[in-house]
DNA sequence: GAGCTATGATTAACATGTTAAATACACGCT
DNA sequence: AGCGTGTATTTAACATGTTAATCATAGCTC
């Protein structure tokens, strides 16, 4: 049975949601954050792509780029990226000089991770491009709006 | 001035995105994005696992149980998984007898997908526990919060 | 110091994401 | 009918996501 006077569950346009049955897909959150995820990427790829850069190492540079050098789990952490999906994007971005690596001198387990100038120059080049990406966005999506969206998922984030 | 192995952004500019800089990734919109959805996926593919469901077989197949026979573009659209996606999991999920398939008559083009009476049967025990889940995540983060969020991703999903 | 446990990183195996190309059919045009 | 163009699906190739297992090192305890 379908929570009191709970607006969320059941959209009218749709039919109403009794146990049992599956929540309408456009007012079920997994999906939306989906979705808005893949309309918001869907400006900035492009542009990634020109740099030959995915969306994923864009992450692991530009947080690189921010913080300074990191161990691999906290850039994991910090990036979003899984332990694995890092180990071999490592390889890659080493290949291509876009990072360093050396030994934790303190604790022969970690590897500590850094950009390197190469990087430091691409971020350069990518950051202007990626922040009038964003301001177009926020023009047409508006900036209280954004902030009060930023607010929501950040609260949702720490559940 | 950048010199050295400092980082390129201080903590101290947070917040501020200025010219050629990148902005900060804890204000940064798919970064948030991305972060919200796996603290509430998180809280589901537990359940999920317990049937031997991935996410994405969980959408396609509660799509096709809301939705009745759809062919595969009009499918991937909804489920938010690109075609050669589909055609993957497609095969595992026939093979399964999750799904059956048929051509369509009036477009030799077209294959049309449907739920098998088993899908069936497993949604009927998957969204109840969904249900509860969902519930329970719209208790810790307000129904009111969670709303005005749904607003906000399909305003931010339109752009 | 041997042994136990915990942690950081990697590897393995399989699934999906992503882009580009190939294939097959539909449809309009001549 | 034959041709060109567009659309639906698949295939290919490589990247990341996901879970589990493995390996190496740290740190504790006896």
């Amino acid at each position: 049975m379908v929570t009191g006077s709970d607006p969320l569950i059941g959209d009218a346009a749709f039919g109403s949601t009794s146990e049992g049955m599956p929540r309408q897909t456009r007012r079920s959150l997994p999906i939306a954050l989906l979705r808005a995820r893949e309309a918001v990427m869907a400006k900035f790829r492009p542009m990634l792509a020109r740099h030959e850069m995915n969306e994923q190492q864009w992450r692991v540079i530009r947080i690189l780029g921010e913080t300074g050098e990191l161990d691999a789990t906290e850039l994991a952490d910090r990036a979003l990226v899984l332990a694995p999906s890092l180990t071999r994007m490592i390889k890659a971005l080493k290949t291509r000089k876009l990072i360093t690596l050396r030994k934790d001198k303190n604790d022969g387990r970690r590897i500590l991770i850094s950009v390197t100038p190469a990087a430091k120059a691409l971020i350069h080049e990518i950051s202007p491009e990626s922040a009038a990406i964003y301001r177009e966005l926020e023009q047409s999506f508006g900036a209280r709006e954004m902030n009060q969206l930023l607010d929501l998922l950040e609260s949702v984030s720490q559940i």
